[in-house]
DNA sequence: CTTACTTCCGTACATGAGTACGGAGTCAAC
DNA sequence: GTTGACTCCGTACTCATGTACGGAAGTAAG
């Protein structure tokens, strides 16, 4: 069992960074992880570093960068473009303040719905697509 | 020229949502979009509702919403199935509220990257790509 | 050594959300 | 009443992000 980092197995990575198998093919695929060698044969052995840039392309997933933002992030990665770095993190921080608001509003509306459906009975059509609409 | 609302054409409805004609069509295949009448001969005209109904649709996605949802939340609209629509909101309003959960968590980390980013001068690597890869 | 599990590789399929295309038919302006 | 733009319709393609498949070859346990 090659537990011991540096000389971990495509499916050990997949499993330390609960991902599929194909998906850290894929991600070479794309040039978001590079291909190490074959030190005693036919298989690629890998270390922590791939499964960390997994974990870090799953991250900046989560936090709203599509793959090809992701690939760039990466290139960043030597610390000498930290300008360049932290433009890319503050568009998403804008991005997601823009989100939360509106979805705050949705979350106003929607609740005010429930509390209001069906306690007057007269209405006959739902405020919600009405609200959205407004701002 | 039918700029009278209630007699506008696919095209005009599409500039006016400011969406490709082929959208509208699609959305109209999807039944997110009802397919009106043909009054004066065989092409089919629009009113201002389908045009808030397209901004709608497109609102809905930038917060995240599936076309699916969408569909869900469209069904929400005529108001005749109170007990389904009440339901539909709560289970929407789960949603939301799980979004919002997401969204903050998301600010926090991006707003704390950017602070950290490039205080420490002497730091070779931006704390930014390092922090992304810690957790 | 045999057996069972992995890797490897290329290719195909999946899904969501559109976009593009080609050949009609239709409308309105000149 | 012809021309040029627009509409209609079906089908096919695109792009992102993976997943699945099939067969050959490698590897580890017993
Ligand atoms: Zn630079
Ligand atoms: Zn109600
Ligand atoms: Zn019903
Ligand atoms: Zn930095």
């Amino acid at each position: 069992m090659p537990n011991k980092p540096e000389n971990l197995t495509i499916g050990t990575v997949a499993g330390m960074a609960e991902v599929n198998v194909e998906t850290i093919r894929f991600y070479q695929r794309k040039g978001l992880l590079p291909e190490p060698q074959r030190p005693y044969g036919s298989i690629r052995r890998y270390g922590a570093a791939d499964v960390a840039r997994v974990k870090f392309v799953k991250s900046a997933q989560r936090l709203g960068f599509s793959l090809e933002e992701v690939a760039g992030l990466l290139s960043l990665e030597d610390g000498t473009h930290c300008d360049e770095a932290r433009t890319l993190a503050e568009h998403k921080l804008k991005n997601v303040r823009e989100k939360l608001a509106d979805l705050r509003r949705i979350e106003s509306v929607l609740a005010r719905l429930i509390k209001d459906c069906c306690v007057s009975q007269g209405t006959i059509t739902c405020p919600l697509i009405a609200a959205l609409q407004a701002p």
